[in-house]
RNA sequence: GGGGUGGUAGUUAAGCUGGUUAUAACGCAUGCCUGUCACGCAUGAGGCCGCGGGUUCGAGUCCCGUCCACCCCGCCA
């Protein structure tokens, strides 16, 4: 029988104690967070997870100071004390600085060999040392903070969707491998060598079996995972909140969607999203509207430098003495390219005067973009009359394209323009990148973090179809089941980029965190999908064809949607990472530094799966 | 696949144009100290300068290659 834990049981959190329980016995367990000897008395802070709070050793009090005397950083130990006002002692930076325990009794469960690193919320320790000692790191009062507010958000989906009628159904990891979307990983089958299971990259297929199979409302907290690389808010294995309705259309999903987010901002930050959203409901934005202003699908609105979009006003100046952009006139003016869809665009942005930015700051611009694959960046800053100086531009440029451009991009005396122009996708990828540098090198947004700001709101209405350049045909933009808009149905054959589609992302602070769309479940209009990116019937009945049948045998019309759980908690949590939130990360190579997995595996285990590896 | 940044005691960093014994802070160890809470004071230990090659009389420093981590493009809901 153990003196400490089968007789002496925990009674409180280190954290917790407050000047109410002064006097009162208390036992504790915890980690030795620092310890202050002073020869006569020693002071220890003891560490759990609601927080710390000071024993203090006296050789004349208890029998317990030999312990507190060799104690060292990250033993653990137990203590049976009294909480005892600190008078005028007190230490105002920490919630349990007006008291202290009196150690009467302690034990020592175990030692701790010097730690790697200290600790403690602001480490300079690099994140590579701390993921090789991750339990360590998890040991940190912010990443247990950014755990304990994940769980909660599970427990606040669970709660939500439970409330709404929805039913969480699990789905398999282990699928058969079918073709398009992200790379898959793959699990080698034993019973059938040669054969391989791809794990999930998400539930899409089965969840919309499921509402052929009428469960109507479903919902999952579903791990998903894709061998691509990895970013920032990027880890190849990571959590979806998975959803899909039966008989609903956006408004529907949407509604759902922003009650949930209102609750989680409401439970784990105490934030009541109504009073930035009083109707209930984020405001939404085109897709194209999106493109134009802000150069991607995921805008963050918590600034402005917007886009301006200058190939029309380019092209009715002929390119207006900029040799750059007078190719791409030419090709606008004689019609090769489609004035409503051109291939190449000019677009600007303005550095406001009051950035304060130099020539050398101008340059260093011009590397971050040109390390995206930019021929370089064009700028131009305004003088008083409205000339451009500093800039190759200035002396080609037509007087009446200045004024202009000027005018177009309300420019004033001090401000600098930043030109891309070329391929469509390219310029947007740049400009959308540059506008969110150029945000945080004006402190107009943190480097990361939300500084106190949650933007919100839906993208709608994409286009079904991409272009890839490769094939140089059509492709789905998400995938082949996204339901097109009733009013494009006539352009699936005659004009396929031009078809709008019931597609949506919800987007928080530039971050993508959910997507889905509205299903298609009329075969017919199936059948036309697939001819426009050139999917026979064969093809998709050997690619799909247990989704197709199923559709033909009573599908409801159907849709979903799904967010990312750990972008969510990351943005939540202001984590400067999507690792900040996953107890246990991968590195951008798909390393874990702690396990050392990937690893070989011995010639026994390849013979049993009958895999042969190359070299 | 491509571009960028970084790698020097346990940790974080300094180390200039190549030069003799590679610094500092924190941590650690030992001793002193009964009110600290970033405790203080004294003493001390601690280094494959990521790895491999090259240039040189001499390389932490210059060159080439390579590995690792992070950020971005491509890729990816």
């Amino acid at each position: 029988m153990a003196r400490f834990i089968d007789e002496l049981k925990r009674t409180h959190l280190c954290g917790d104690l407050r000047e109410a329980h002064v006097d009162q016995e208390v036992v504790l367990f915890g980690w030795v967070q620092s310890r202050r000897d002073h020869g006569g008395c020693i002071f220890v802070d003891l560490r759990d997870k609601s927080g710390v709070v000071q024993v203090m050793f006296d050789p004349s009090i208890g029998q317990s100071f030999e312990l507190g005397d060799a104690s060292r950083s990250e033993w653990v130990l137990g203590v049976k004390g009294k909480v005892r006002d600190r008078g005028e002692m007190k230490n105002p930076r920490i919630p349990t600085g007006s008291i202290e325990v009196i150690a009467l009794e302690a034990t020592v469960f175990n030692k701790s060999e010097t730690p790697p690193f200290a600790i403690e919320d602001n480490t300079e320790t690099g994140e590579d040392k701390r993921l090789e000692y991750r339990y360590l790191d998890l040991r940190r009062p912010k990443l247990q903070k950014a755990l304990i507010a994940r769980s909660k958000m599970m427990s606040t989906t669970r709660q939500h969707f439970d409330q709404n009628g929805f039913i969480e159904v699990e789905t398999p990891y282990l699928l058969k491998y079918t073709p398009g979307g992200a790379r898959n990983f793959l699990v080698p089958s034993r019973h059938q060598p040669g054969s391989f299971y791809a794990l999930a990259e998400s539930p899409q297929l089965f969840k919309q079996l499921l509402m052929v199979a009428g469960y109507d409302r479903y919902f999952q907290i579903v791990k998903c995972f894709r061998d691509e690389d990895m970013r920032l808010d990027r880890q190849p294995e990571f959590t979806q909140i998975d959803v899909e309705m039966s008989f609903v259309n956006e408004d529907d999903i949407f509604g759902m969607i922003e009650g949930l987010l209102f609750k989680l901002f409401k439970n784990v930050l105490g934030m009541d999203l109504h009073e930035k959203y009083p109707s209930g409901h984020f405001p939404r934005m085109r897709w194209g509207e999106s493109m134009r202003r802000f150069g991607n699908d995921k805008p963050d609105l918590r600034f402005g430098i917007e886009h301006i979009d200058l190939t029309e006003l380019v092209t009715e100046h002929d390119g207006g003495g900029i040799p750059f952009f007078e190719p791409i006139a030419k090709k606008l003016k004689s019609g090769e390219y489609r004035k409503d869809l051109p291939e190449e665009i000019v677009k600007a942005l303005v550095i406001p005067a009051s950035g304060n930015f130099t020539r050398a700051d101008g340059d260093k611009l011009e590397q971050y973009v040109k390390g995206m694959g930019a021929g370089g960046l064009a700028r131009a800053k305004l003088g008083d009359d409205g000339s451009w100086t500093q800039s190759p531009l200035s002396k080609s440029v037509t007087d009446a394209m200045r004024v202009a451009i000027n005018k177009a991009c309300n420019a004033q005396p001090g401000d600098i323009l930043c030109f891309q122009f070329g391929p469509v996708d390219k310029v947007h990828t740049i400009m959308a990148n540059l506008r969110v540098h150029i945000a945080k090198k004006l402190g107009l947004i943190p480097e990361y973090g939300s500084g106190g700001r949650f933007e919100l709101l839906w993208i709608t209405d994409p286009p079904l179809f991409e272009r890839d350049e490769t094939s140089k045909r059509w492709a789905a933009a998400h995938h082949p089941f996204t339901r097109p808009h009733d009013a494009c149905l006539d352009l699936l054959e005659k004009d396929p980029g031009k078809v709008l589609c019931h597609r949506y992302d919800v987007v928080l602070n530039g971050f993508e965190v959910g997507g889905g769309s509205i299903r298609l479940h009329d075969p017919s209009v199936q059948a036309r999908v697939f001819k426009a990116i050139g999917i026979s019937d064969e093809e998709a009945e050997q690619k799909f064809g247990f989704l197709l049948r199923a559709l033909k045998l009573g599908a409801p019309p159907h849709g979903g949607i799904a967010l990312g759980l750990d972008r969510l908690a990351m943005l939540l949590t202001e984590g400067e990472a999507i690792r900040d939130v996953i107890a246990f990360p991968k590195t951008q190579k798909g390393t874990d530094m702690m396990t050392g997995a990937p690893s070989p595996v011995n010639a026994e285990q390849l013979v049993e799966l009958k895999i042969a590896t190359l070299k």
